[in-house]
DNA sequence: GTTAGCACTCATCACATCAAAGTGCTAACG
DNA sequence: CGTTAGCACTTTGATGTGATGAGTGCTAAC
């Protein structure tokens, strides 16, 4: 069924109305704000229909009007004003990410702080995928104890949190030499490929296959997301929504954002080919707590994943805000990769020409 | 004033009451369930008594009796009885450690767990200082893009979250002296004498003397503790205590777990002297939200410090089953690195005679 | 299709009432 | 003089009642 225009106007301006009083909406809040040409009983009738239709539902007869989830997807979808933000928030953005470096882990804590400090909800954000990432050099350091640890550079990370057990009899030297073994064999190749080696194959390695074959173990742990590279930020904020005045739905808000196993499945299965993506309650996603909205967007620049960031809160959420400012991080994150790209290739050039 | 023996009596079974029921203890109660040969008349001019003296106060006339501060600071020290663990419990702290590794930051983490999940409190815990540890190598691992990683690798941990800015045009063997130049300045030496090195002292190192000063700079990082040596186990366990069914309290405790400073402040400025040190409320100490007890612990075993662990939680706290929970899992670690020493020394002494 | 008018519903608030819990006080007791 | 029985007093919490107000749904008229 199609909706009228009015109909669609009627129910922006509720959804619209709810989202910033967080008050059920009546007929005579519509007609004298919003709507002065016609009559509150009018605004009534579109209301019943528009609750039929599944988009509203009320509490109790003379409480006024609450959009559904539905009403939510559709507003998001065809009603909603695509905002700008202010002049004061765009500085911040630019500000947060002036003093640019290469630090992946850093960049991501600094990200989901602008995004919640600007939209006020708390923020959550999976770091990109280290996966794909080729290796661009390898070293193993003894540590003492027959342990060593795993040192990976790639293009824009420095992996270092795997220990490898040596045997305590091997020289420092030695290890260097299963260093330069290590390099020869996975430089260039991307972490996912690596880590298909076969142990099997290791043979020629003679007394270091072992130690290879931990370090082909070990590689497997950035399959996952890794606990660093997965971040929460402003989990206070929560506070400043009157949702969560409520002690039941604090308790499942925390349950879920103090597991990083649980923020991760949250934001983590997201459709690349989508760049903002909500998810609604428990209508969407199991995964999502049942009064929670998880608005998501998975960036990237210069052919280069930079991360999935999102907002997690209340379904009656300010989607407006929140979306223009994912949107405007992204444009600043892109613009900051691409900086340090151009420059990077700038100087490669030049030592060319030396 | 010298209390009389019933007065200590009463006091400990309004203690005892009121921490396993939460609900305030009344004269009658108190006859009823424990003390059988006094009248409940009796136990009331008691109670008034011990009101007058600063234990108990009541919400109202009607509303039974509740431990003040002041009487839970007593009941600690000399009314409570100091039970034991049951064997389910001991054999739960003896699982978790028998997987014995030397990595600091995964002990840390354990420990804050076991703690957690006997208790039923949040915990938390500040790793060890690792300021006073020696140094027994250091190595600048080149990055790309001028960086270079700073891995410290001493007694007992291998620190590795410091990034040196180094002149693009260096050679990754270059990098390797400036390795052997740190190692020969710097091994042997405890990371707070190391930082101390003046950076003009550096004359000698000629085209390196910048590094070198880079690194004298990031040693710095070290005087506090780092973030990663700062954990919190058991957030949600907040919830299962009545007094946070409120929402104001939770807010309370959330805006200082949620931060890794403030559980360190709170956590950190133990007197070493004191095994087991007890907070209460904002009476103890301002960094200690005023509805909340903090219990620590400081660990140390072979003349090692092994971090301060605790739990942080209502006033109305077990503090019978806490002080038992930290004092057996101090034992166990005790046990673990005292074995784990004594295992090293072995080994070392085989070496010795081969 | 729109609207004025009105009856109806439901939440909220103020207020009164009642029982239960617990204390403080007094007077009597051993 | 400490202990105790007895009772009046206070306060909470549950329950009920009535008034108020917000908002709707429906009907009949435009």
């Amino acid at each position: 069924m199609k909706m009228s225009d009015r109909k669609k106007r009627i129910l922006q301006i509720v959804v619209d109305e709810y989202i910033n009083s967080a008050v059920p909406v009546s007929s005579k809040a519509i007609t004298e704000k919003h709507l002065k040409d016609v009559s509150s009983a009018t605004v009534r009738n579109e209301l019943a229909s528009l609750e039929e239709l599944g988009y509203l539902t009320q509490f109790h007869t003379s409480g006024g009007r609450v959009p559904s989830p539905q009403a939510y997807r559709f507003y998001i979808e065809e009603l909603m004003q695509r905002g700008n933000l202010s002049v004061a928030d765009l500085d911040y953005i630019s500000d947060a990410f002036s003093n640019r470096t290469g630090d992946v882990e850093h960049l991501i804590k600094s990200v989901a702080n602008v995004i919640s400090e600007l939209t006020d909800y708390t923020s959550v954000a999976v770091g990109p995928n280290a996966e794909e990432e080729r290796i661009r050099s390898m070293t193993l350091l003894p540590c003492g104890d027959g342990r060593a640890l795993l040192v990976i550079v790639t293009g824009s990370r420095i992996l270092r949190d795997n220990f490898i057990d040596i045997p305590e009899s091997m020289a420092d030297d030695e290890v260097g030499n299963v260093s330069h073994m290590l390099c020869k064999l996975f430089c260039g190749k991307a972490l996912s490929e690596a880590r298909e080696v076969e142990a099997s194959a290791l043979g020629e390695f003679g007394q270091y296959r072992q130690v290879m074959a931990e370090v082909i173990e070990a590689l497997k742990s950035y399959a996952r997301p890794r606990e660093e590279d997965i971040v929460l930020a402003g989990p206070e904020k929560i506070f400043n929504h009157p949702e969560y005045e409520d002690i039941g739905n604090v308790k499942n808000f925390l349950s879920v954002i103090s597991s990083k196993d649980k923020i991760a499945e949250i934001v983590g299965d997201e459709d690349d080919e989508i760049q903002i993506n909500v998810k609604i309650g428990s209508t969407d996603d199991a995964d999502v707590p049942e009064d929670c909205s998880v608005v998501t967007a998975t960036y990237s620049a210069g052919g280069k994943n930079l991360g999935t960031y999102g907002v997690i809160g209340p379904i009656r959420m300010d989607y407006s805000k929140v979306i223009a400012v994912l949107e405007n991080v992204g444009k600043a994150l892109e613009e900051l990769i691409g900086g340090i790209q151009k420059e990077k290739k700038g100087s490669e050039e030049k030592k060319d020409h030396e």
